[in-house]
DNA sequence: AAACGGTTTGTCACCGGTGTCAAAAGACTT
DNA sequence: AAGTCTTTTGACACCGGTGACAAACCGTTT
């Protein structure tokens, strides 16, 4: 015999009514029971709950959904070229809602188009989300969020580095982790590291680039600007940062790439060149998603906690609703840290790392 | 001047009522207009018509659901170890959906745990879908096809060969693309031929494996036992498949993994122990998601159409909302052709292939 | 002109909750 | 015991649509 009894009445789902009448109050005494409401004497908060458990009652979002003006579920505005990341931060938010009445609803939508605005106002305003979470490159669009507080609709932005006040962010630390990384090459006893940047008009790659400059600076090492290559993310564009950097008669003996794609790009154009890895070159990579497992060989790479910062951020976009096991989360916590993970692509030198 | 006039009022969304007054007409009227009813005339249509577009009003989907008991949303229900193949279904599915105000809603779920159909059920209860699309691998289980059915919520089923009627069912058809492939390989003069299985209980592998043993049977080769390797399709047993085949006296000369990141594991083992890919030992891949661009070198494969399988699934799960351009597709269509990829891991003899 | 069948339109209750505000019930004074 | 203030409860309209059914309209027929 499992949790459900309401099968048996014939199969219509139990109503606000049937509990109100079956506990002698009225629906409304029974609505504020669903909203905990403090305005209620414990005796009747105890028979109404009594009515709610024997009828097995749940209340209806879509009836709800109309009476406040919001629908029951939390959106996920994203156009990511990485399908790793949108997975895995969805995993992270439905590992939040799970026990919840709430529904993710995912809604890609197209950087490049001028009707962003209109397709996401027309999204907000049709279906009234509780919240939309906001992942990379989008959530650094101030558009986006002005178009959010209009419509008053909440909002959690996530990003590489804080991109907002504590209660509508989630970021992680880039610029640091890559220092460190970085450092941990240097010591190891690189002086020549190439770097492979991402695109154009995001932060992330900036943030990278910034961690990956830190790092040289901290050693005094000056870099050198034909050891740069300006990629897109993608396998491709890593396939044309090896090209580059790896047919030159001074070749860097490490590399930093700014994500696993690119960094597979760069292996591939390695293979291609008989150059061994690691033993001719070393390769570090960033965010771990899969790809860099999968490579040969293994890739050194950074660790990007993005299940984990879609958990927080679901957590922070509804408190309310997740509140069960949840009290006692930091919610101020911006900053999810991420990890070093050393594979076969590069040895590093972490032990001898002074003070962060 | 954008589309949108409504912001002038004050910034209160119209609703049918300002369309009923404005046009003339009751509000029954509109509704009929709305969901296109036949009987209206032309005189009061077009009044009607006019007023909705003046006033740049649209029906609210909340009182709607409530009315219709039904949500304006899709659902989609998953257990997939795959990202890829989740994100890449789902971009099908929001394809189809862009333009209409349906929402697509995520739902993943436990295969394992013993409350998956209670869990399914509370789902499908409280946000009442239009629709759920079921994924495999747990497309195939006909508990949750009877729930749906039981709950009168329509479905659409994927898989890797039909699993159900015409308008429940999208499918690839995994047997006779990798009967293809294989014996294109066997053209291409391989004999001795190892074979990663999938994981038990499951439909694609079957089907997998029924390809590749009609290939090696129309080819009249005989199978030796020892050459195949039960995997689960994750990266870690194709490294294990790959030791066990790879560490032996007489290796195959080629191995047909059932999926890519399977294949990237044995590529792994290959690289471990010296043994060139191709030249040594040429290896096949099954689903193109990725993975198989981004190893080397890239691999032979089959790719898996899982982003036009979701568009599809799309269309025949709410072909009333998607109609626009779509009326001429068919529908009744249930196998979405693959194509092989001939990239680097192996050399394939598609050419003399006889009669399908 | 009345009766008739078919089409188009409107009325009103209803979907299942919540907000407002007034009434009822308790607690506390005097 | 009556008066006052505070807490708890209920009546009723409302959120924005749809369904059932009745009314109005229209062109024919008798």
């Amino acid at each position: 015999m499992t949790v459900n009894g309401n099968s048996a009445q014939g199969h219509a789902a139990p109503t606000i009514n049937d509990v109100a009448s079956l506990a002698g109050v009225s629906k409304k005494t029974v609505s504020r029971f669903i909203n905990n409401s403090p305005m209620m004497s414990e005796a009747t908060r105890e028979k109404v709950s009594v009515a709610i458990d024997t009828l097995g009652y749940v209340p209806n979002p879509q009836a709800r959904a109309l009476a406040l003006r919001r629908n029951f579920m939390i959106a996920l505005l994203h156009d990511n070229p990485n399908a790793k990341t949108v997975v895995n931060f969805q995993k992270g938010v439905l590992s939040a809602i799970r026990d919840t009445e709430l529904a993710l609803a995912v809604r890609p939508v197209d950087r490049e188009s001028p009707d962003l605005l209109a397709d996401v106002e027309s999204f907000l305003t049709k279906q009234r989300p509780l919240g939309v979470l906001i992942l990379p490159p989008i959530s650094e669009r101030s558009d986006l969020v002005e178009l959010c507080q209009r419509l008053e609709v909440n909002y959690v932005r996530i990003g590489s580095t804080p991109l907002d006040t504590s209660e509508h962010c989630v970021a992680s630390n880039d610029r640091q982790i890559v220092c460190k990384m970085v450092g941990a090459l240097i010591r190891a006893g690189h002086q020549r590291i190439g770097f492979v940047r991402g695109p154009e008009g995001f932060r992330s790659p900036i943030e990278r680039e910034g961690g990956f400059m830190d790092a040289l600076s901290a050693a005094n090492i000056e870099f050198d600007p034909d050891l740069i290559y300006r990629g897109n993310y993608r396998f491709e564009s890593g396939v044309l940062a090896g090209q580059q950097l790896l047919n030159r008669e001074t070749r860097p003996t490490a590399i930093f790439v700014s994500n696993d794609e690119m960094a597979a790009g760069v292996l591939h154009v390695a293979h291609e060149l008989g150059i061994r890895v690691p033993g001719d070159l070393e390769l570090l990579g960033f965010d771990d998603t899969g790809t860099a497992s999968y490579v040969w060989p293994p890739l050194t790479t950074v660790h990007w906690p993005i299940e984990e910062m879609g958990r927080l951020a679901a957590l922070k976009l509804v408190p309310e609703f997740v509140g069960d096991g949840a009290e006692n989360e930091d919610l101020n916590a911006v900053i999810v840290p991420s990890h070093i993970v050393e594979r076969s692509s590069a040895k590093l030198n972490l032990k001898d790392a002074k003070l962060l």
